[in-house]
RNA sequence: GCCGCCUUAGCUCAGUAGGUUAGAGCGCUAGAUUGUGGAUCUAGAGGUCCCCCGUUCGAGCCGGGGAGGCGGUA
């Protein structure tokens, strides 16, 4: 089977499709869980499958690093390697060019990394990306990009797109022809029309399997980011999925899907899990705070997750500040299980052309905010 | 009974030569977190320096007395 795409419906710039891959079917708008180290941190791959996720994302440069990409192809593959056999995005370690920015070299060629792990020193470029993410059996390869952290000057940022835009090109000679995977195209070009403009040309007569929007949510805002958005989406081709990269809050996702985005992930479900922030229809709930030491109320009684429905806010508070392992786990589970909760809502609402009406709702209630204290 | 050591934030403890508003770690109260370092960062609250008397311009610190704790001993 090959990779393919198709549109469904439209709600305004909202769509609605399905991936097909020969892992299985990915609906879209998707929310796609990060499991960075081949595993989506605290969580079992049934569990996260049961939360409705159809693909998880992969990491080139943690995984190269740790265990490495030819042991993990010695293994079998990530796939089965983590125990997922459904459908898997890696990234292509552009971002860590950033985000760990101080323990790089940067080159035309690619970037020398020193290991957080160990100091070793390890190299990136495009071709070597590709090749790891080939070896791990990723379905959906990202082109290896560098990402700006902004603000930035025009300049910076122009320069670090057309860098990327180079990579871009190198990528998918390395790439190949991989029939049954996909290859996605990263723009760039910051918070800057004209640069994201001429970023989304050229990834367009490379031709890629996907467009990804890449380098927001890297601190320009929300504002920002979504005055981006509502100009980059409709720049790419309609009949190729659109990808959101690190992104985001549950606002930022409606907000994406709103103007046209079709996959998204996001560490902060699993992040945001682990130290205490739960997401819930209501607004964000801190487990942390004392208001919830003796509350024997679910953090949302309208959840259908079992980590929601079978504990108390009185118990995740416990257990948090006990520094139990269960309290990473249980919020986990609560935030992909409401992650994807949206995304079916969503789905549901542009098939039957309710995209206004369901988003509506869901700001009047987040704007009531969290239930009363006890 | 006698001898020694100890008593400073909720806990464990620093506190230099007697000198401005007595500090740290943890804990506590909150906040941040967007292509994940199970990470990290930020802010805040919290004090009868065991008590009393004295010396001194000035005492957590020096002297005397007392209380409490720990250990040793008859």
């Amino acid at each position: 089977m090959q990779f393919s795409f198709e549109l469904k419906a439209q709600d305004g710039a909202a769509r609605l499709g399905v991936i097909q891959t020969p892992r299985g079917a990915i609906h879209t708008p998707a929310f796609m869980p990060v499991g960075t180290a081949g595993t989506v941190k605290a969580m079992l791959p049934e569990t996260v499958r049961a939360t409705g996720a159809e693909i998880v994302l992969g990491n080139t440069y943690h995984l190269m690093l740790r265990p490495g990409a030819e042991r993990v192809a010695k293994l079998g593959g990530l796939h089965h390697f983590m125990n997922w056999d459904r459908p898997i995005l890696t990234d292509s370690g552009g971002f860590q060019v950033m985000s760990l920015a101080g323990l790089r070299h940067l080159t035309e060629e690619g970037v020398t990394f020193k290991s957080h792990i160990d100091g070793s020193i390890h190299e990136l470029s495009p071709e070597r990306s590709m090749e790891i993410q080939r070896l791990l059996g990723s379905d959906i390869v990202m082109c290896f990009d560098e990402c700006p952290a902004l603000p930035a000057s025009d300049k910076a940022v122009a320069e670090s797109m057309h860098l990327s835009m180079r990579w871009a090109k190198r990528s998918k000679e390395a790439f190949g022809d991989r029939p049954g995977h996909a290859l996605f195209g990263i723009q760039q070009g910051g918070v800057t029309q004209d640069l994201r403009a001429e970023s989304a040309e050229l990834l367009r007569e490379i031709g890629f399997d996907g467009y990804a929007i890449g380098g927001l949510a890297v601190g320009e805002g929300q504002e920002a980011m979504f005055g981006v958005l509502d100009y980059a989406a409709d720049m790419m081709p309609v009949d190729k999925p659109r990808y959101l990269m690190g992104v985001g809050k549950p606002d930022d996702i409606v907000g994406a899907v709103k103007r046209g985005v079709d996959m998204m992930d996001c560490v902060l479900p699993t992040r945001s899990g682990r130290t205490g922030q739960a997401f819930t229809r209501r607004g964000v709930v801190n487990i942390k705070n004392a208001r919830h030491a003796d509350d024997p109320r679910p953090l949302d009684d309208k959840s259908t997750c079992p980590a929601t429905t079978n504990y108390s806010r009185a118990y995740l508070h416990h257990v948090y500040r006990s520094h139990e392992m269960i309290a990473g786990m249980l919020l986990s589970w609560h935030n992909v299980h409401y992650f994807q909760q949206i995304m079916a809502e969503m789905r549901a609402a542009i098939a039957a052309g309710t995209f206004a009406t369901w988003e509506a709702e869901f700001h009047s209630l987040r704007a009531q905010g969290d239930i009363d204290p006890l």
